[in-house]
RNA sequence: GGAGAGAUGGCCGAGCGGUUGAAGGCGGCGGUCUUGAAAACCGUUGUGCCGAAAGGCACCGGGGGUUCGAAUCCCUCUCUCUCCGCCA
Protein backbone atom coordinates (compact mmCIF):
# COMPACT_ATOMS: atom_id res chain seq x y z
CA UNK A 1 0.00 0.00 0.00
CA UNK A 2 0.99 3.56 -0.98
CA UNK A 3 0.89 6.70 1.22
CA UNK A 4 -2.85 8.20 0.83
CA UNK A 5 -0.67 11.51 1.35
CA UNK A 6 1.34 11.09 -1.47
CA UNK A 7 -2.31 10.20 -4.01
CA UNK A 8 -3.40 13.06 -2.42
CA UNK A 9 -0.82 15.46 -2.65
CA UNK A 10 1.23 14.47 -5.65
CA UNK A 11 -1.48 12.58 -7.75
CA UNK A 12 0.64 12.60 -10.73
CA UNK A 13 3.28 10.97 -9.75
CA UNK A 14 1.23 7.83 -8.59
CA UNK A 15 -0.06 8.05 -12.06
CA UNK A 16 3.06 8.04 -13.90
CA UNK A 17 4.06 4.84 -11.98
CA UNK A 18 0.91 3.20 -12.99
CA UNK A 19 1.70 4.51 -16.27
CA UNK A 20 5.19 3.24 -16.50
CA UNK A 21 3.68 -0.60 -15.04
CA UNK A 22 1.48 -0.36 -18.09
CA UNK A 23 -1.66 -0.82 -15.37
CA UNK A 24 -5.06 1.03 -15.62
CA UNK A 25 -6.08 2.30 -12.20
CA UNK A 26 -8.99 4.47 -11.57
CA UNK A 27 -6.75 7.45 -9.19
CA UNK A 28 -9.80 9.61 -9.78
CA UNK A 29 -12.03 7.51 -8.43
CA UNK A 30 -9.91 7.20 -5.19
CA UNK A 31 -9.04 10.51 -5.08
CA UNK A 32 -12.88 11.32 -4.91
CA UNK A 33 -13.58 8.49 -2.55
CA UNK A 34 -11.08 9.59 -0.05
CA UNK A 35 -12.00 13.15 -0.14
CA UNK A 36 -15.28 12.31 0.51
CA UNK A 37 -14.78 10.06 3.46
CA UNK A 38 -12.38 12.49 5.00
CA UNK A 39 -15.19 15.07 4.93
CA UNK A 40 -17.71 12.17 6.43
CA UNK A 41 -15.22 11.98 9.24
CA UNK A 42 -15.25 15.21 10.04
CA UNK A 43 -19.33 15.60 10.34
CA UNK A 44 -19.67 12.33 11.63
CA UNK A 45 -16.38 13.48 15.09
CA UNK A 46 -18.29 16.32 15.37
CA UNK A 47 -21.46 14.59 15.92
CA UNK A 48 -19.77 12.00 18.10
CA UNK A 49 -18.06 15.12 20.38
CA UNK A 50 -21.21 17.12 20.72
CA UNK A 51 -23.49 13.67 21.59
CA UNK A 52 -20.46 12.53 24.48
CA UNK A 53 -21.69 16.60 25.79
CA UNK A 54 -25.32 15.45 25.49
CA UNK A 55 -24.68 12.01 27.61
CA UNK A 56 -22.77 14.03 30.25
CA UNK A 57 -25.54 16.39 29.99
CA UNK A 58 -28.02 13.33 30.90
CA UNK A 59 -26.80 12.55 34.46
CA UNK A 60 -27.24 16.24 35.46
CA UNK A 61 -30.95 16.44 34.11
CA UNK A 62 -31.51 12.81 36.11
CA UNK A 63 -30.59 14.66 39.39
CA UNK A 64 -32.70 18.04 38.05
CA UNK A 65 -35.12 15.68 36.84
CA UNK A 66 -36.30 18.00 33.64
CA UNK A 67 -35.02 18.28 30.48
CA UNK A 68 -34.15 14.69 29.93
CA UNK A 69 -36.94 14.22 27.01
CA UNK A 70 -35.33 17.27 25.57
CA UNK A 71 -31.26 15.80 25.36
CA UNK A 72 -32.97 12.67 24.39
CA UNK A 73 -34.70 14.01 21.49
CA UNK A 74 -31.27 15.76 20.51
CA UNK A 75 -28.95 12.41 20.64
CA UNK A 76 -31.81 10.65 18.65
CA UNK A 77 -31.32 13.09 15.89
CA UNK A 78 -27.85 13.04 16.10
CA UNK A 79 -28.07 9.32 16.08
CA UNK A 80 -30.15 9.50 12.81
CA UNK A 81 -27.47 11.48 10.80
CA UNK A 82 -24.91 9.41 12.52
CA UNK A 83 -26.61 6.16 10.55
CA UNK A 84 -26.76 8.03 7.39
CA UNK A 85 -22.99 9.38 7.63
CA UNK A 86 -21.76 5.43 8.86
CA UNK A 87 -24.21 3.92 5.74
CA UNK A 88 -22.17 6.60 3.30
CA UNK A 89 -18.93 5.95 4.51
CA UNK A 90 -19.15 2.17 4.55
CA UNK A 91 -19.43 2.50 0.73
CA UNK A 92 -16.82 4.92 0.50
CA UNK A 93 -14.67 2.54 2.32
CA UNK A 94 -15.14 -0.31 0.37
CA UNK A 95 -14.04 2.02 -2.69
CA UNK A 96 -10.90 3.21 -0.61
CA UNK A 97 -9.49 -0.74 0.03
CA UNK A 98 -10.25 -2.01 -3.07
CA UNK A 99 -8.73 0.60 -5.29
CA UNK A 100 -5.60 1.28 -2.51
CA UNK A 101 -5.09 -2.35 -2.49
CA UNK A 102 -4.53 -1.98 -6.13
CA UNK A 103 -1.73 0.51 -6.32
CA UNK A 104 1.88 -0.74 -6.83
CA UNK A 105 4.63 0.30 -5.02
CA UNK A 106 6.52 2.57 -6.71
CA UNK A 107 9.22 1.66 -9.06
CA UNK A 108 13.35 2.62 -8.30
CA UNK A 109 14.06 4.97 -10.80
CA UNK A 110 16.78 2.56 -11.76
CA UNK A 111 13.97 -0.16 -13.40
CA UNK A 112 14.17 -0.06 -17.19
CA UNK A 113 10.68 0.54 -18.45
CA UNK A 114 9.31 -1.94 -20.34
CA UNK A 115 5.97 -3.73 -21.32
CA UNK A 116 7.14 -7.36 -22.10
CA UNK A 117 9.23 -9.89 -20.06
CA UNK A 118 12.18 -9.48 -22.50
CA UNK A 119 12.89 -6.01 -21.76
CA UNK A 120 15.08 -6.83 -18.74
CA UNK A 121 18.19 -5.67 -18.24
CA UNK A 122 21.10 -8.31 -18.19
CA UNK A 123 22.93 -6.99 -15.56
CA UNK A 124 25.27 -10.07 -15.06
CA UNK A 125 26.07 -13.00 -16.81
CA UNK A 126 28.53 -15.88 -15.55
CA UNK A 127 30.21 -18.65 -18.01
CA UNK A 128 28.34 -21.72 -19.09
CA UNK A 129 29.86 -24.81 -18.05
CA UNK A 130 28.29 -27.59 -20.80
CA UNK A 131 29.69 -26.63 -24.35
CA UNK A 132 26.90 -25.89 -27.24
CA UNK A 133 25.84 -28.78 -28.58
CA UNK A 134 26.21 -31.27 -26.14
CA UNK A 135 23.63 -33.85 -26.17
CA UNK A 136 21.47 -32.84 -23.09
CA UNK A 137 18.42 -34.49 -22.22
CA UNK A 138 15.70 -32.51 -20.36
CA UNK A 139 15.71 -33.61 -17.16
CA UNK A 140 11.88 -35.38 -17.54
CA UNK A 141 13.65 -37.11 -19.44
CA UNK A 142 16.78 -38.49 -17.74
CA UNK A 143 14.89 -38.36 -15.37
CA UNK A 144 12.31 -41.20 -16.02
CA UNK A 145 15.00 -43.05 -17.65
CA UNK A 146 16.88 -43.27 -14.57
CA UNK A 147 13.92 -44.34 -12.28
CA UNK A 148 14.43 -41.38 -10.20
CA UNK A 149 11.02 -39.17 -10.99
CA UNK A 150 7.81 -40.79 -11.36
CA UNK A 151 5.18 -38.37 -13.19
CA UNK A 152 2.72 -40.54 -14.09
CA UNK A 153 1.80 -41.99 -11.08
CA UNK A 154 2.22 -38.25 -9.40
CA UNK A 155 -0.50 -37.20 -12.30
CA UNK A 156 -3.02 -40.30 -11.09
CA UNK A 157 -2.56 -39.62 -7.69
CA UNK A 158 -2.79 -35.77 -7.81
CA UNK A 159 -3.23 -34.17 -10.87
CA UNK A 160 -0.88 -32.72 -13.35
CA UNK A 161 2.04 -30.33 -12.14
CA UNK A 162 2.49 -32.68 -9.51
CA UNK A 163 5.75 -34.73 -9.08
CA UNK A 164 7.59 -37.52 -7.10
CA UNK A 165 11.09 -37.79 -6.75
CA UNK A 166 12.72 -41.07 -5.73
CA UNK A 167 16.01 -42.73 -4.45
CA UNK A 168 18.96 -40.57 -5.17
CA UNK A 169 17.46 -37.58 -6.51
CA UNK A 170 14.95 -37.44 -3.63
CA UNK A 171 18.17 -37.47 -1.27
CA UNK A 172 19.40 -34.55 -3.12
CA UNK A 173 16.38 -32.61 -2.92
CA UNK A 174 17.38 -32.79 0.73
CA UNK A 175 20.44 -32.79 0.26
CA UNK A 176 20.25 -29.23 -1.45
CA UNK A 177 17.97 -27.89 1.11
CA UNK A 178 20.27 -28.60 3.96
CA UNK A 179 23.27 -27.15 1.90
CA UNK A 180 21.07 -24.26 0.98
CA UNK A 181 19.85 -23.36 4.89
CA UNK A 182 23.62 -23.90 6.59
CA UNK A 183 25.50 -21.59 3.23
CA UNK A 184 22.44 -19.03 3.99
CA UNK A 185 22.83 -19.28 7.70
CA UNK A 186 26.61 -18.38 7.45
CA UNK A 187 25.39 -15.05 5.71
CA UNK A 188 23.85 -14.42 8.74
CA UNK A 189 19.74 -15.37 8.35
CA UNK A 190 18.56 -16.86 11.14
CA UNK A 191 16.02 -20.01 10.93
CA UNK A 192 12.78 -20.18 10.83
CA UNK A 193 9.99 -23.22 10.49
CA UNK A 194 6.40 -21.52 9.84
CA UNK A 195 3.12 -22.76 9.22
CA UNK A 196 2.79 -24.05 5.67
CA UNK A 197 -1.17 -22.55 5.71
CA UNK A 198 -1.94 -18.94 6.80
CA UNK A 199 -5.26 -16.79 7.54
CA UNK A 200 -6.46 -14.84 4.67
CA UNK A 201 -5.01 -11.10 6.64
CA UNK A 202 -1.67 -12.13 6.03
CA UNK A 203 -1.33 -12.51 2.76
CA UNK A 204 -3.51 -8.96 2.15
CA UNK A 205 -0.58 -7.68 4.17
CA UNK A 206 2.31 -9.43 2.22
CA UNK A 207 -0.28 -8.47 -1.03
CA UNK A 208 -0.77 -11.99 -2.68
CA UNK A 209 -4.29 -10.58 -1.87
CA UNK A 210 -5.64 -9.39 -3.98
CA UNK A 211 -2.93 -9.12 -6.59
CA UNK A 212 -2.29 -13.32 -6.66
CA UNK A 213 -5.49 -14.49 -5.62
CA UNK A 214 -6.54 -16.68 -8.28
CA UNK A 215 -3.23 -18.92 -7.61
CA UNK A 216 -4.05 -19.56 -3.93
CA UNK A 217 -4.98 -22.68 -2.45
CA UNK A 218 -8.11 -22.35 -0.02
CA UNK A 219 -8.67 -24.51 2.43
CA UNK A 220 -12.58 -24.95 2.37
CA UNK A 221 -14.57 -23.70 4.52
CA UNK A 222 -11.71 -21.99 6.69
CA UNK A 223 -9.89 -18.91 6.64
CA UNK A 224 -6.44 -20.80 5.50
CA UNK A 225 -4.63 -20.80 2.61
CA UNK A 226 -1.59 -23.13 1.71
CA UNK A 227 1.40 -20.82 1.36
CA UNK A 228 2.27 -19.68 -2.05
CA UNK A 229 5.97 -18.76 -0.61
CA UNK A 230 7.47 -18.41 2.69
CA UNK A 231 7.83 -14.77 2.23
CA UNK A 232 4.18 -14.33 3.60
CA UNK A 233 4.92 -16.46 6.83
CA UNK A 234 8.50 -14.89 7.40
CA UNK A 235 7.44 -11.16 6.32
CA UNK A 236 4.40 -11.70 8.70
CA UNK A 237 6.19 -12.96 11.41
CA UNK A 238 8.34 -9.97 11.77
CA UNK A 239 5.35 -8.19 12.87
CA UNK A 240 5.80 -10.67 16.50
CA UNK A 241 9.23 -9.18 16.72
CA UNK A 242 10.42 -6.39 18.89
CA UNK A 243 12.32 -3.63 15.75
CA UNK A 244 14.80 -1.71 17.52
CA UNK A 245 17.30 0.19 15.40
CA UNK A 246 20.34 -1.12 16.05
CA UNK A 247 18.86 -4.97 15.63
CA UNK A 248 18.24 -4.55 12.36
CA UNK A 249 18.54 -5.89 9.38
CA UNK A 250 16.76 -8.73 10.53
CA UNK A 251 17.50 -11.45 8.72
CA UNK A 252 15.29 -14.65 8.41
CA UNK A 253 14.81 -17.97 6.32
CA UNK A 254 12.71 -20.25 6.05
CA UNK A 255 12.65 -23.96 4.06
CA UNK A 256 8.84 -24.65 3.30
CA UNK A 257 6.83 -26.29 0.30
CA UNK A 258 5.03 -23.71 -1.29
CA UNK A 259 1.90 -24.51 -2.92
CA UNK A 260 0.40 -22.45 -6.15
CA UNK A 261 -2.50 -23.26 -8.96
CA UNK A 262 -0.48 -21.47 -11.44
CA UNK A 263 -3.69 -20.12 -13.01
CA UNK A 264 -2.21 -17.77 -15.26
CA UNK A 265 0.11 -20.12 -16.73
CA UNK A 266 -1.84 -22.52 -19.26
CA UNK A 267 0.30 -24.31 -21.35
CA UNK A 268 3.53 -22.80 -20.46
CA UNK A 269 6.50 -25.63 -19.32
CA UNK A 270 3.90 -28.09 -19.07
CA UNK A 271 6.73 -30.99 -19.21
CA UNK A 272 9.08 -31.77 -16.17
CA UNK A 273 8.81 -29.63 -12.96
CA UNK A 274 9.93 -26.69 -14.25
CA UNK A 275 6.38 -25.22 -12.49
CA UNK A 276 4.33 -28.02 -10.04
CA UNK A 277 1.69 -26.95 -7.86
CA UNK A 278 3.85 -28.33 -4.90
CA UNK A 279 7.30 -27.16 -5.05
CA UNK A 280 10.16 -26.79 -2.14
CA UNK A 281 11.80 -23.31 -1.45
CA UNK A 282 14.29 -21.51 0.62
CA UNK A 283 13.37 -18.19 1.35
CA UNK A 284 15.06 -15.18 2.43
CA UNK A 285 13.64 -12.45 4.16
CA UNK A 286 15.05 -9.17 5.52
CA UNK A 287 13.74 -6.44 7.31
CA UNK A 288 15.62 -3.14 6.81
CA UNK A 289 15.85 0.23 7.98
CA UNK A 290 14.40 2.51 5.16
CA UNK A 291 18.01 3.76 4.50
CA UNK A 292 19.48 0.83 4.09
CA UNK A 293 17.50 -1.56 2.00
CA UNK A 294 18.89 -0.91 -0.91
CA UNK A 295 22.74 -2.22 -0.14
CA UNK A 296 20.25 -4.96 1.61
CA UNK A 297 19.03 -5.78 -1.42
CA UNK A 298 22.45 -6.13 -3.26
CA UNK A 299 23.39 -8.33 -0.37
CA UNK A 300 20.85 -10.82 -0.89
CA UNK A 301 20.70 -10.99 -4.14
CA UNK A 302 24.85 -11.62 -3.93
CA UNK A 303 23.77 -14.15 -1.03
CA UNK A 304 21.40 -16.31 -3.52
CA UNK A 305 23.69 -15.52 -6.30
CA UNK A 306 26.68 -17.20 -4.33
CA UNK A 307 25.01 -20.46 -3.78
CA UNK A 308 24.72 -20.99 -7.78
CA UNK A 309 28.53 -20.36 -7.82
CA UNK A 310 29.24 -22.98 -4.79
CA UNK A 311 27.22 -25.51 -7.05
CA UNK A 312 28.84 -24.12 -10.17
CA UNK A 313 25.81 -23.77 -12.22
CA UNK A 314 25.99 -21.39 -14.61
CA UNK A 315 23.69 -18.73 -14.35
CA UNK A 316 22.70 -14.65 -14.97
CA UNK A 317 21.08 -12.00 -13.38
CA UNK A 318 18.39 -9.56 -14.64
CA UNK A 319 16.77 -6.94 -13.90
CA UNK A 320 13.26 -6.95 -14.12
CA UNK A 321 11.43 -4.08 -16.14
CA UNK A 322 8.44 -1.93 -15.35
CA UNK A 323 6.01 -4.38 -16.46
CA UNK A 324 7.26 -7.54 -15.01
CA UNK A 325 7.94 -6.21 -11.82
CA UNK A 326 5.10 -7.27 -8.99
CA UNK A 327 3.06 -5.26 -7.42
CA UNK A 328 4.70 -5.33 -3.71
CA UNK A 329 7.93 -4.78 -5.14
CA UNK A 330 10.20 -1.56 -6.05
CA UNK A 331 12.59 -3.50 -7.63
CA UNK A 332 13.29 -7.07 -8.92
CA UNK A 333 16.47 -8.79 -9.40
CA UNK A 334 15.72 -12.29 -11.63
CA UNK A 335 18.30 -14.80 -10.99
CA UNK A 336 18.79 -17.17 -13.76
CA UNK A 337 20.15 -20.46 -14.36
CA UNK A 338 21.54 -21.76 -17.43
CA UNK A 339 19.38 -25.23 -19.39
CA UNK A 340 21.46 -26.72 -21.52
CA UNK A 341 18.22 -28.85 -22.71
CA UNK A 342 16.41 -25.84 -23.23
CA UNK A 343 19.29 -23.49 -24.72
CA UNK A 344 18.09 -20.62 -22.45
CA UNK A 345 18.21 -18.94 -18.84
CA UNK A 346 15.71 -20.13 -16.28
CA UNK A 347 14.26 -18.54 -13.36
CA UNK A 348 15.65 -20.02 -10.09
CA UNK A 349 15.54 -17.10 -7.77
CA UNK A 350 13.84 -13.60 -7.73
CA UNK A 351 14.76 -10.72 -5.16
CA UNK A 352 12.42 -8.19 -4.54
CA UNK A 353 12.79 -4.79 -2.57
CA UNK A 354 9.31 -3.61 -1.18
CA UNK A 355 10.29 -0.72 0.41
CA UNK A 356 7.65 0.03 2.80
CA UNK A 357 4.88 -1.25 0.85
CA UNK A 358 4.37 -4.14 2.85
CA UNK A 359 5.07 -2.85 5.61
CA UNK A 360 2.83 0.16 5.30
CA UNK A 361 -0.48 -2.30 5.00
CA UNK A 362 0.76 -4.66 8.28
CA UNK A 363 1.71 -1.13 10.03
CA UNK A 364 5.21 -3.11 10.57
CA UNK A 365 7.68 -0.49 12.42
CA UNK A 366 10.46 -0.37 14.31
CA UNK A 367 11.71 1.61 17.47
CA UNK A 368 14.23 4.32 16.17
CA UNK A 369 17.61 5.32 18.03
CA UNK A 370 15.73 8.16 19.03
CA UNK A 371 12.56 6.36 20.49
CA UNK A 372 10.13 7.30 17.80
CA UNK A 373 8.62 4.90 15.06
CA UNK A 374 8.76 4.27 11.60
CA UNK A 375 7.90 1.91 8.94
CA UNK A 376 10.45 -0.40 8.21
CA UNK A 377 11.51 -1.82 4.81
CA UNK A 378 11.21 -5.31 4.19
CA UNK A 379 13.02 -7.18 1.09
CA UNK A 380 12.74 -11.23 0.06
CA UNK A 381 14.09 -13.55 -2.40
CA UNK A 382 14.84 -17.15 -3.05
CA UNK A 383 17.46 -18.87 -1.95
CA UNK A 384 16.57 -21.01 -4.07
CA UNK A 385 13.72 -22.91 -5.26
CA UNK A 386 15.20 -26.46 -5.02
CA UNK A 387 13.23 -28.45 -7.86
CA UNK A 388 14.35 -25.93 -10.53
CA UNK A 389 18.36 -26.32 -8.80
CA UNK A 390 17.40 -30.22 -9.09
CA UNK A 391 16.37 -29.93 -13.38
CA UNK A 392 19.76 -27.40 -13.15
CA UNK A 393 21.96 -30.51 -11.78
CA UNK A 394 19.81 -32.57 -13.68
CA UNK A 395 21.03 -30.95 -16.89
CA UNK A 396 24.33 -29.28 -16.23
CA UNK A 397 25.70 -32.29 -14.73
CA UNK A 398 24.40 -34.66 -16.93
CA UNK A 399 26.98 -36.61 -18.35
CA UNK A 400 27.13 -38.81 -22.00
CA UNK A 401 26.48 -42.44 -20.31
CA UNK A 402 23.02 -40.82 -19.06
CA UNK A 403 24.61 -40.76 -15.01
CA UNK A 404 24.57 -37.25 -13.76
CA UNK A 405 27.45 -36.14 -11.05
CA UNK A 406 27.03 -34.49 -7.88
CA UNK A 407 28.10 -31.23 -7.59
CA UNK A 408 31.41 -30.88 -5.17
CA UNK A 409 29.32 -28.68 -2.78
CA UNK A 410 26.68 -31.21 -2.14
CA UNK A 411 28.33 -34.68 -1.89
CA UNK A 412 29.39 -34.04 2.05
CA UNK A 413 25.55 -33.12 2.37
CA UNK A 414 24.19 -36.36 0.76
CA UNK A 415 26.97 -38.99 0.25
CA UNK A 416 27.13 -40.05 -3.25
CA UNK A 417 28.79 -38.26 -6.32
CA UNK A 418 26.69 -39.45 -9.21
CA UNK A 419 23.05 -40.60 -9.56
C1' G B 1 -14.71 -33.88 20.34
C1' G B 2 -16.91 -32.85 25.80
C1' A B 3 -16.66 -29.52 30.52
C1' G B 4 -14.84 -25.15 32.65
C1' A B 5 -11.70 -20.45 32.93
C1' G B 6 -9.78 -16.39 30.48
C1' A B 7 -8.28 -12.44 26.41
C1' U B 8 -6.87 -4.89 29.05
C1' G B 9 -1.01 -0.46 26.71
C1' G B 10 6.31 -3.11 25.00
C1' C B 11 5.44 -6.78 29.23
C1' C B 12 2.84 -8.02 34.05
C1' G B 13 -1.66 -6.50 36.13
C1' A B 14 -6.16 -3.50 38.38
C1' G B 15 -10.82 -1.81 36.76
C1' C B 16 -16.72 -5.06 36.08
C1' G B 17 -22.37 0.90 33.66
C1' G B 18 -20.86 7.64 33.97
C1' U B 19 -14.24 13.12 32.75
C1' U B 20 -11.00 5.73 32.56
C1' G B 21 -7.19 6.21 27.14
C1' A B 22 -7.45 3.34 31.26
C1' A B 23 -4.55 2.59 38.75
C1' G B 24 -0.05 0.05 40.17
C1' G B 25 4.45 -2.50 38.83
C1' C B 26 8.33 -3.80 35.26
C1' G B 27 10.81 -2.09 31.07
C1' G B 28 12.20 2.43 28.00
C1' C B 29 13.57 7.69 27.86
C1' G B 30 15.15 12.39 30.52
C1' G B 31 17.03 14.38 35.15
C1' U B 32 19.09 14.69 40.48
C1' C B 33 23.00 12.23 43.20
C1' U B 34 28.08 9.80 41.84
C1' U B 35 34.98 10.11 39.54
C1' G B 36 31.89 6.44 36.69
C1' A B 37 28.18 2.74 37.33
C1' A B 38 24.47 0.62 40.44
C1' A B 39 20.82 1.87 44.05
C1' A B 40 17.47 5.70 45.50
C1' C B 41 14.47 9.79 44.16
C1' C B 42 11.83 13.20 40.49
C1' G B 43 9.73 13.63 35.71
C1' U B 44 8.21 11.31 31.21
C1' U B 45 6.47 7.16 28.17
C1' G B 46 0.16 3.53 23.66
C1' U B 47 -1.71 3.40 18.47
C1' G B 48 -4.52 4.98 14.30
C1' C B 49 -7.46 8.66 11.69
C1' C B 50 -9.21 13.86 10.38
C1' G B 51 -7.15 18.82 10.69
C1' A B 52 -2.42 24.11 8.48
C1' A B 53 -3.03 24.44 13.67
C1' A B 54 -5.90 24.54 17.95
C1' G B 55 -8.21 20.50 18.68
C1' G B 56 -11.44 16.39 17.73
C1' C B 57 -12.71 11.21 16.94
C1' A B 58 -11.76 5.94 17.25
C1' C B 59 -9.38 1.79 19.67
C1' C B 60 -9.30 -2.49 26.40
C1' G B 61 -9.09 -10.14 21.11
C1' G B 62 -12.84 -9.65 16.19
C1' G B 63 -18.05 -8.71 14.92
C1' G B 64 -23.02 -7.51 16.54
C1' G B 65 -26.61 -5.91 20.42
C1' U B 66 -28.77 -3.41 25.10
C1' U B 67 -28.30 1.83 27.11
C1' C B 68 -28.79 8.87 27.19
C1' G B 69 -23.82 6.59 28.27
C1' A B 70 -20.00 0.20 27.75
C1' A B 71 -13.20 -1.90 28.92
C1' U B 72 -17.40 -2.90 32.23
C1' C B 73 -24.08 -6.06 30.65
C1' C B 74 -25.95 -9.62 26.50
C1' C B 75 -25.07 -12.58 21.84
C1' U B 76 -21.55 -14.55 18.49
C1' C B 77 -16.77 -15.74 16.39
C1' U B 78 -11.53 -16.45 17.08
C1' C B 79 -7.57 -17.59 20.20
C1' U B 80 -5.23 -19.20 24.98
C1' C B 81 -5.22 -22.10 29.53
C1' U B 82 -7.07 -26.37 32.85
C1' C B 83 -9.56 -31.21 33.09
C1' C B 84 -11.56 -35.50 30.23
C1' G B 85 -11.55 -38.22 25.61
C1' C B 86 -8.86 -39.33 21.05
C1' C B 87 -4.32 -39.38 18.38
C1' A B 88 0.70 -38.85 14.37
Amino acid sequence: MIDIKILLNDPDSVRANIRKRFKNIDIDGLIDAVTRANKLKAEADDLRSGKKKLSREFSQAMSRKTGIEDIKKKIEETDARLTAIENESAELEKIKSDLLLRIPNFLSSDVPEGKTEDEKKIVFEGPALKEPGSPVKPHYEIGEERGIIDFKAAAEMSGSRFVILKNKLSALNRALITFMMNENGKNGYEEVYPPFLIKRDMLKYTGQVPDKEEDLYKIEGEDLYLIPTAEVSLVNYAAFLELKEEDLPKRMMGFTSCFRKEAGSYGKDIRGMMRVHQFDKVELVSISVPGKSPAEHEKMLSDASSLLTKLELPYRVALLCSADTVNTSSKTYDIEVYLPSQGTYREISSVSSCTDYQARRMNLKYRTADGGKALVHTLNGSALAVGRTLIAIMENYQNLDGSISVPAALVPYCGFDRI
